[in-house]
RNA sequence: GUCCCCAUCGUCUAGAGGCCUAGGACACCAGCCUUUCACGCUGGCGACACGGGUUCGAAUCCCGUUGGGGACGCCA
């Protein structure tokens, strides 16, 4: 198995499917997954696209197994097969300029017809080749694809596809530089790597069929192809920049996990039944090619969102704090660390992704610097003295006694004694502490922050409503 | 345009001729729970693109129509 991108960008979320798909099925049959980075355009290939891209599938756990292969590095074999293929006149040399080229281009478009090279060089007399080469005339090297009949692929997913000879051309081996195209490296590595399985987009099933030609020139079994339907966007269109978020980095600077990614993406044209939930164990141990579908599939944030939030409760808290602490841009000394470990397992279910998370785990490392709107109508509508009252029955509360039963005791105490709901007590308590009417579990909290917390926080509130109302 | 592929709730999908008055999940709506926000629970809305066949019987097989996607480079 094999994962090849090319280098011209970032690791796009398709591409995080196909390598996903790659390794699941490499894991199930127990082989080995392996990873090509297709840099042969040097022009567009760039080092950072290589590092994101290796960083993001090590984020999603998806690693080669063995060496990382660089297509540029193999060129020279590559050519030096093309140049075997022509001794052996299964390829041959091309004059054909590119304006004559473009001719054949516009003639074809005219005529409403694909561009198909005219084979205009397949046939030419030895002579006038070797009087072309002795001219140094630039040359490209063709392969000779058959003339009739048609080619037939066995994909493992689409199942048996065959296209007419008619619709194949004699595709370039060689560029007029000597380099190697796409197709023959391609080829050339995958035989090297000893690759058995091809699992990519189905936008390459077309190439499937030159690659089968290919491999029968060198005599070779081509490995199994399994053409994946592609994603798209909400709007059924080619995923594109303008859908939002296409990149595995921007899903993981948006606080989604790793797990909750490839759950997603592996729902995404394969299914085990009615089941929605996979660890990566499950999905390796029950990954068929049998069950992936031939339409394709768009892409649903929300239903990520939702993998993502139950993903988010499934993580321990150790390793949801490493997480968070880089987004909470604010110090965090011991205590901070301490409360934070205690508060996430009851902050965790309200939120679905790291940094709503990271927001919500604020109110227990800052105190607020002031009430918002809701925040002060509620202490507005309650009774002036209210206040006081609350800092007393909380007072009241004694270190040894400082749990979350006991403060809702007191608090409905409180409550009873003033004939007031209980909600009409608790309320005015959670913005005093808050700052707002939102909060984690009110006594939870209390107990996490801290008798000494709680008071300090309390009397700088009283101190805040004090200036307000002279 | 030519070739190839696809077609079940808004979205992801289950479904391999009778198990289907089509199941699950997300989203949405209503209710319950409740100290806020969430979680959770219960219920609801909602689809076999269309037209022909084949068959005792079709979401499932065949053909056509329509719609969608992909490929048509000395890019990868």
């Amino acid at each position: 198995m094999r994962f090849a991108p090319s280098p011209t960008g970032f690791l796009h979320i398709g591409g995080a499917r196909t390598a996903l798909f790659n390794h699941l099925f490499a894991r199930h049959h127990g082989g080995a997954y392996l990873l090509r980075i297709e840099d042969t355009d040097r022009a567009r290939s760039s080092q950072e696209a290589v590092d994101e891209i290796l960083q993001g599938l090590a984020w999603l756990g998806l690693e080669s197994d063995e060496a990382i292969v660089y297509q540029s590095a193999g060129q020279a074999q590559h050519a030096a097969l093309a140049e075997e293929l022509l001794a052996r006149g299964a390829a041959y040399r091309c004059f054909a300029t590119s304006e004559e080229l473009d001719q054949m281009r516009q003639a074809a478009k005219a005529a409403g017809k694909p561009m198909r090279y005219d084979r205009r060089w397949r046939d030419r007399d030895e002579s006038e080749v070797a009087s072309k080469v002795a001219a140094s005339t630039p040359f490209v090297v063709r392969l000779k694809a058959p003339l009739e009949g048609s080619v037939e692929i066995e994909d493992a997913v689409q199942g048996t596809v065959a296209v007419q000879a008619s619709a194949l051309d004699d595709m370039i081996l060689l560029r007029s530089d000597g380099t190697p195209t796409y197709m023959l490296s391609v080829v050339a590595d995958d035989l090297a790597m000893n690759i058995s399985h091809v699992i990519r987009g189905d936008d390459h099933l077309t190439n499937a069929f030159r690659q089968t030609l290919l491999y029968r020139a060198f005599d070779k079994a081509p490995p199994v192809f399994a053409h994946i339907p592609l994603l798209h966007g909400a709007d059924g269109q080619k995923l594109s920049k303008r859908h939002g978020a296409i990149s595995v980095t921007e899903y993981r600077q948006a606080g989604i996990l790793p797990e909750a990614l490839c759950n997603y993406l592996v729902r995404l044209g394969w299914a085990h039944g009615d089941q929605e939930i996979f660890s990566r164990t499950e999905m390796e141990k029950l990954f068929s090619l049998e069950a992936v579908g031939k339409s394709a599939a768009r892409f649903d944030s929300e239903k990520l969102e939702h993998l993502n939030a139950h993903w988010l409760r499934q993580a321990k808290p150790q390793s949801l704090a490493q997480e968070i602490i880089p987004r909470l841009n604010c110090p965090l000394d011991a205590e901070g660390q301490k409360r934070l470990i205690q508060a996430l397992p009851s902050l965790v279910v309200r939120v679905s992704d790291l940094n709503a998370l990271a927001h919500a785990a604020k109110v227990y490392l800052q105190a607020p610097d002031g009430f918002d709107d809701k925040g002060s109508k509620i202490l507005s509508e309650s009774a002036s003295d209210l206040p006081a009252r609350l800092v007393r029955a909380v007072e009241a509360v004694s270190q040894d006694n400082w749990h979350a039963e006991e403060l809702e005791k007191a608090l409905r105490l409180l409550a009873e004694n003033h004939t007031l709901k209980f909600k009409a007590v608790a309320q005015p308590l959670r913005v005093l502490l808050t700052g707002t009417t939102i909060s984690p579990p009110l006594f939870e909290m209390m107990e996490i922050l801290g008798r000494t917390e709680v008071l300090h926080r309390l009397a700088t509130a009283q101190d805040l409503l004090k200036a307000r109302i002279p």
